[in-house]
DNA sequence: GTCTATACTCTGATAGAC
DNA sequence: GTCTATCAGAGTATAGAC
C-alpha cells in the first residue's frame, strides 16, 4: 500500500475512510463488510484494500483520527476561565460533537462496549492523563470555593455520559420524545440547567 | 426445535441462553459465533441448534426477556410516594442494574447502538408508553411544587444516560479510576448529590 | 438427545489482465 | 491504479449415525 503521496491517493483514502465510518459505526467492525465499504464509496473491494491493507487497517485508521476530536473539548477547557463558564462551555462543545459527529461517537462507543480491544493504549494513556490533569483544574476550582465540591473524575463521566447518550442512543431517544421534537436543542436546554444547579452551591 | 417441557429442556435452554449472553454482550450478534456459544455452554454446535432453530431466535429470546427487566425499575416508580424518595430510589435501582446485570447493559446499547434492528417495535411501543406514563407523574410533581420543573422526559434519559455509562463503558470508567476504586459505590455518592440538588428548588 | 461429518454461503484477501 | 476472477477460511445450518 502507498503512503498516500498524490492528490488522487489522498482523496480515494478519505472516500474509503469516510464510507467506513458510516459502515463501522453502524454495524461494528465484525458486522461491517469491504463489499459495504466498497459499494458505500463507490470503488471495487480489491481497489480499497490496494489504498488499506486489510479491513483492521482502516478501522484502525479511522480510530487513531478519532480520539483526538474525541478529547479537544476538554483540552480546552482553560484553567484560568470562569470555573462554572468554563465547564459549561465544555459540556457544550461535548453535545455539539454528538450533534455534529454521531458517527464517530457511535464507533467510538462501540469500541469501548467490546471492551476496547483496539483503543485499551490510548484509553489508558493520552485519555487517562487527560482527564487526571484537567481534574486537578477541578479540584483547585472547588478549593477556591468557585464551583461546589464534587468528585472531578465523576463529574467529567457525567458530563461524557449526558452528552453521549443522544447520539449513541439516538433511535430509543427520537422514538420516546415523538415527533416536532430537536432532540439536542432540548438537551442543551435541560443539561444547562442541570450542570447551572450542581456546580452552584 | 421442542418447546421446553422436560427440566433437562429447560436446563439446557437456560445453560444457552446465559452462555449466548455472555459471548453476545461482549461481540455483538455478528461478531459472536455459534462455536463460541457452544464452548462457553459446554455443549456442541448442533445441540444449540436443537434447542433454538438458529443465532438469530437465540439472540431473539435474549432480547425479549431483556426489555421487561430493564423497564422494571421505572415501572416501580410510585405516584403516591414521595416524589424525591422516588426518584432518588429509581436512579439507585436503575445503577443497580447496571452494577448487577452489565452484560444485559451491554446487549442492550449494542442493539440500540446499531438502530434496534431486532427491537425497534418494543422501543417505539412498551418503552415509549412507559416512559409517557411515568414523565405524566413527574408532571404532576412538578405542578404541585414538589420538584424542580424540568424536562420530565429528558429527567428520565438523564438517569438512563449516567446509570449505564457505568456498565456500558466499564473499561474506560476503570482505566481512568485506576486502582483501588469502587466505581458503583463512588457513582452512588455522586448521582445522589447530583440529583438532590438538581430535583430541589 | 447428542454427536460427527459435511454442505453451503459469505467474506477477506490475492492473482493477474489491462 | 483499477478491474475480473478466484482462492481460502470461517461460520451457519443440516444429515444422519448412535
Amino acid at each position: 500500500m502507498p503512503r498516500p503521496k498524490t492528490r488522487i491517493q489522498l482523496k480515494n483514502s478519505e472516500t474509503i475512510l469516510e464510507a467506513a465510518l458510516d459502515v463501522f459505526s453502524a454495524q461494528g467492525f465484525r458486522g461491517a463488510t469491504l463489499d459495504q465499504i466498497a459499494e458505500v464509496a463507490g470503488l471495487s473491494k480489491p481497489n480499497l484494500l490496494y489504498y488499506f491493507p486489510s479491513k483492521e487497517a482502516i478501522h484502525q485508521a479511522l480510530l487513531t483520527r478519532l480520539l483526538d476530536t474525541w478529547l479537544d473539548p476538554l483540552r480546552e477547557m482553560d484553567a484560568n476561565g470562569d470555573p462554572v463558564t468554563e465547564v459549561m462551555a465544555y459540556m457544550r462543545r461535548k453535545l455539539e460533537l454528538s450533534r455534529d459527529y454521531p458517527r464517530e461517537s457511535r464507533l467510538f462507543a462501540i469500541e469501548i462496549l467490546q471492551g476496547a480491544p483496539r483503543m485499551r493504549a490510548a484509553i489508558e494513556g493520552d485519555l487517562t492523563a487527560l482527564v487526571a490533569e484537567k481534574a486537578r483544574v477541578l479540584t483547585t476550582w472547588m478549593d477556591q470555593g468557585r464551583i461546589a465540591r464534587l468528585d472531578p473524575v465523576h463529574l467529567v463521566f457525567s458530563i461524557w455520559a449526558l452528552t453521549q447518550h443522544y447520539a449513541d442512543f439516538d433511535v430509543q431517544v427520537r422514538a420516546v420524545l415523538g415527533e416536532g421534537h430537536d432532540p439536542y436543542a432540548e438537551a442543551g436546554q435541560f443539561l444547562e440547567t442541570l450542570y447551572a444547579r450542581l456546580l452552584a452551591h
